[in-house]
DNA sequence: CTAGTTGCAAATGTTTTGCACAAAC
DNA sequence: GTTTGTGCAAAACATTTGCAACTAG
């Protein structure tokens, strides 16, 4: 009998991403979805969504903004919020609220991952549980719930950062 | 070879708590704390904590200020976020952060345990898993990582909204 | 007495909204 | 030409903080 790989730790640097579509397809899939809401493509919102797309996980809303002002120094943090909201809407875009005030965004449809972050450095590594994910749908099913979707979370210290806590 | 019991759903309302402490260990256990970081007890603080204690689980500042307002007009929301802090201070409240724009607080120190929202009626149903618990360690182990805390929250349908998705 | 605590109002940080002007379809 | 989108400033939230008055130890 096989021994299945049952999790599967993934931490890319924002340039080597892996099961994305390329930019290009993103931004047509945008474009469509737009069309078929009855909105608008704008020249704001496509600079965004590259920027976005571009700029890889968990991004903040503020990260986002800074880094749109870079090329087009005029757009206002209003589009940037109601932009990610219509990339969420469109399932292009999800949003994350881990222990921090503000939201982090990624993008969506990719391979279901949770994370761990780091408290000390803030790193966040994602990682794959088949073994989690069944876990999960059976506990659903002992409540008697549908679940629409779930997040494990788990926070502690780095392999960089361990041993470092008391400094 | 006997069939352990891995998961256990606990749904308690709120008057039927189970392993906890009586308010009164928990007030003096408040008060100790307090007075080994040579702070005060206060009568504010006193009816704070209990207020948050009768209201029972997963409760917000707004109904804590709320619930407390009934008996004691003149209490400000300072007081009761510099209470919430202090009481997670001194280990005996915990903080969450659900999928909304507050947090949500909850009485700690009991057994570790995730929850169940329902995204049509908000209740929360919490569960043990000692295999989830089990899982995420293991997980922990080969990122490198040193876990302090986790988190697992499971969205969807509970038993009595099911099928009502539409309406 | 004196350090710690309170209530208020004002400040903060994040996200949303109203509105007049501008751009897409 | 409508309808939708934009930028700005103001509003809306949840939470925190400065400060003068107050209170527990």
């Amino acid at each position: 009998m096989s021994h299945r790989r049952e999790t599967l730790v993934l931490e890319y640097p924002a340039h080597e991403l892996s099961g994305r579509p390329s930019p290009e397809q993103w931004l047509e899939t945008f474009h469509a979805r737009l069309k078929e809401r009855g909105l608008k493509s704008t020249a704001q919102r496509d600079e965004i969504a590259k920027a976005f797309y571009r700029m890889g996980r968990h991004v903040s809303a503020e990260e986002l903004y800074g880094e749109v002002k870079q090329s087009n120094s005029h757009v206002g943090y209003a589009t940037i919020y109601r932009t990610l909201k219509l990339l969420k809407e469109c399932e292009l875009v999800s949003e994350r609220h881990f222990d921090e005030g503000q939201a982090r965004y990624e993008v969506f449809g990719e391979r279901h991952h949770d994370h761990f972050i780091c408290e000390r450095c803030g790193r966040i590594i994602e990682f794959e549980s088949t073994q989690i994910e069944r876990l999960q749908q059976a506990i659903a099913h002992e409540i008697g719930a549908t679940l629409t979707r779930h997040k494990v979370e788990l926070y502690g210290f780095c392999r960089d950062c361990r041993g470092t806590e008391n400094k």
